[in-house]
DNA sequence: GCGCCAGTTATTGGATCCAATCCAGCAAGC
DNA sequence: GCTTGCTGGATTGGATCCAATAACTGGCGC
């Protein structure tokens, strides 16, 4: 059971991004205590924070409402990340890369490799594809040592879809292409060469954009009900 | 006086930027809630904000402190700004100013201008200049239209030294150079050349980041005196 | 029948209260 | 003399209480 104010919020930001607490609706304080098993104390501090963070949306008087993210929010995030994490391989590249880091991102290679190395994609291997990505993304990230560069990009992500970098790439081709991406930025990376490591990085975040945008604006029924989108407002 | 806990927190930050509250120092709930005439319970969310702004340290039970920043912090804040600003540039670019923001960006050019034009610099220029470039910038980053580029610039300001975007550059001829910047970024939005906006835009940010470490490296110890830099802790 | 007004209820906002934790100072033992 | 353990004070953390504001319902008038 949670109990301090951040471990609320925590838990909180986690139902919103998952879905399960759906865009628009009221949080009301009495209810949500009970349910938490906290008192209203703490857990307003965490809806302060969820605020300043964006997620929800305060009126005075009236109480917490959580946001709806319009597609344009989503791409509006898609766009920063790119910018963000080509920054962080420049930073990287520049400090040049730890043997843990140089290590993981080899892994990371191996570990795609061997996910589409059958050339068709199971719905199974979506879980670990995406887990690897997500590490492959936050060894650079770390690697870049800069403590906004973190930050901001985990914020991006505190948009609901985005924090589940891949979950539409159904298409082999799609994750074929994004996982070739990460080699050459792995590449590019070892060699020390920021400028095309921070090129490939841009591209490969803005692609991913690109591939959600494309997946939302077709079929867009069917992919909310299969992937929980609920907490995208897609206008 | 502040009543709500947004209000206390914008109260707070300012104190903080402008070094008037010292980093290290600890922020007792009781007397600082006696100071600003509120209970503990709406200073307590205020806290919680600033904390989730990376402004406050918390440590369970023994409460909230100043954070110090150091000098790769400012810098790795200037990094951020030069892309997300940069990336502003390309966005209003690909949006076409409207006639407002063309005529804010005429009118800062105009008034730099008029400042330099004097060949030297008074003391009391710095104000009016001040003023003017972050009139300049936001009316860029307004231009741009995505959310995320202007909470993360405003985060990035909210380190001590950078919410004052120009105070260490007394100097003349760094003055003239940004200002000049100024114009050629101004001539590239206007002619829709979001390529060269953003290069002058990275560029600009960077040289102030530049500017800044320089000044900040030799002759401190003035410049400290001299500006307030208390909230700086520099390694 | 529809809309406006008033009284009631529910919810938020701020203050206070009590328990739990931490820190400082002191004392006793090694 | 130094370290270690205890105790009292201070501070934080969570719960509760009361006031203020807003939404809701019912009644009244048009």
């Amino acid at each position: 059971m949670a109990t301090s104010s951040t471990e609320i919020s925590d838990l909180l930001r986690e139902r919103i991004l998952s879905g399960e607490i759906r865009p628009g609706e009221r949080l009301q304080q009495i209810p949500l205590s009970e349910s938490l098993g906290v008192s209203r104390t703490p857990l307003r501090e965490a809806l302060a924070i969820l605020t300043n963070e964006g997620l929800l949306i305060y009126e005075p008087n009236r109480g917490y409402t959580v946001r709806s993210f319009s597609l344009d929010d989503v791409l509006a995030a898609f766009d920063v990340r790119a910018r963000l994490e080509a920054l962080a391989c420049g930073l990287a590249a520049r400090r040049g890369l730890s043997s843990a880091t140089r290590r993981v991102l080899a892994e990371c290679v191996v570990r795609g490799d061997r996910i589409l190395s059958r050339g068709t994609l199971d719905p199974n291997d979506l879980g670990p594809y995406r887990q690897m990505n997500v590490e492959f993304h936050d060894a650079i990230i770390q690697a870049a040592n800069n403590r906004y560069v973190t930050d901001f990009v985990r914020q991006c992500h505190n948009v609901p879809l985005a924090s589940d970098r891949i979950f539409v790439w159904e298409d082999y081709e799609v994750i074929k292409r994004s996982h070739d991406d990460h080699r050459r930025i792995a590449e590019a990376l070892s060699e020390r060469d920021g400028e095309r490591a921070e090129y490939l990085m841009r591209e490969h975040v803005y692609f991913a954009g690109q591939v959600l945008k494309h997946s939302l604006d077709q079929g867009l029924q069917q992919k909310r009900a299969k992937f929980n989108m609920a907490a995208v407002e897609v206008l």
